[in-house]
DNA sequence: AAAATACATATTGTATACAAAGTAAATAAC
DNA sequence: GTTATTTACTTTGTATACAATATGTATTTT
């Protein structure tokens, strides 16, 4: 039984943002054709609209890569996130629906159940859609586009925030746990349309994101320096 | 001798902008194949390319229709435009290579000329132009659909701008005369990397652009008066 | 006569065969 | 031994036939 389109898409994209496809990987037509049981026709759809989206990128007669991660865009993507997470909080206040708010806080419990179970993973994939919730609330078509391209690669360059195990003491589980504070308290910002209250706490997200990932960027010049000594 | 799918995009994203296919319009797969010559397969490529773009609405076995403008996103679009246009703009006049600019030129060059000839096609068109490159120049994967999103918007909202001659005489060809001469001083904020002046620049053009959208909105008051005791 | 169903028709989606372009390997030239 | 060129092969792009879905019309039923 051939997979539905739209589940492909869905897995692609999971497997992008967690990285089990690496940026710049080449995407094998007739691989993908045979795993999901469908012909070139479909399947060269999907990965037109994932170019569409950002997912990946076509190159005429040279095949499809996964969109790579460069060092330049990196730079503009710290320009830009807090403007765009900004924006579309704020929207999201203003316009959020019952029926939406209902389904971030399910997308919430999820994300919570991932946390709890410690699958990094599933706690990429959860925020993520959070995120992504949030930009449905704000119901705008002109901002939405650049939302979903922020995701993507915030996604991938910040995986490592949610590997508390593997990495250094100073990054705790209390830093996910904080994330974790953040979202509830979003939500219920979203809920009672405070949009000045919503647009505070998706800039201290931010800045707990964006601090943790330029501990990577620039490790801790004092590591560095008990590093060298001892 | 088949078209190019290059061309045939650039060909439709024209007719969109310009309203010479009307938003909501049907486009019939098969008899776009024999306009242009090509077989359905890669146009119905071109037609999720142009999905992907905003340009048109791709509806599951129910065909496809030039993205519709109702009033709904209207109102987004008076807030989320400013807002990107000015991001774009500082981003432009940080990054600006000298080829682009020189494109840049030529674009208001060929805008110009549009504005001698009075052909409002061709204002519409290099208009849309002359800010697609300023977002070229940003060169910011991430801001940079949603700027395309606003500008095919933009181009269909604003048609009637530069419909000098047939509208009131409030109306008159000064609006275009300024806006091509914001144009022009946008050009030499951005070649001397000075990103306020590009800021402001941007503002004021966007606020003659919004303003005059408004007087079709809420057409002025004392005009209606006058209308009713004349 | 109005509503509902069934049928015919048109349009959209998918599979596959063929064409064209790119890639890599082997041979030839320097 | 290195570089060019040719050739085989792989991958991508296009055309077209077939399947599935939607739409409009006619017929039937109430």
């Amino acid at each position: 039984m051939p997979a539905s389109k739209e589940s492909i898409l869905t897995h692609l994209r999971r497997q992008i943002i967690t990285l089990e496809l690496a940026p710049g990987a080449m995407l094998d037509e007739a691989a993908l054709c045979a795993e999901f049981d469908i012909s070139r026709t479909p399947m060269r759809e999907i990965l037109r609209r994932l170019d569409g989206e950002g997912f990946v990128q076509v190159r005429e007669n040279r095949g499809v890569i996964v969109a790579p991660m460069d060092l330049r865009s990196m730079r503009q993507f710290f320009l830009t996130a807090p403007m765009i997470y900004a924006a579309i909080s704020r929207l999201a206040a203003q316009n959020a629906q019952p029926e939406q708010l209902d389904r971030l806080t399910e997308i919430q419990n999820a994300f919570k159940k991932a946390v709890a179970s410690g699958s990094v993973e599933q706690m990429v994939y959860y925020n993520d859609q959070f995120h992504y919730q949030i930009g449905e609330m704000a119901d705008n078509p002109y901002v939405q586009p650049s939302l979903q391209r922020l995701l993507i690669d915030h996604a991938r360059i910040g995986q490592t925030f949610w590997r508390a195990d593997k990495q250094a003491s100073a990054h705790t589980p209390d830093k996910i746990a904080e994330a974790c504070r953040h979202h509830d308290e979003m939500i219920a910002a979203f809920a009672a349309g405070d949009e000045e209250l919503a647009v505070q706490l998706t800039l201290q997200h931010w800045e707990l994101s964006r601090a943790d990932i330029e501990t990577y960027i620039h490790p801790d010049p004092l590591a560095l320096d008990s590093l060298m000594t001892g």
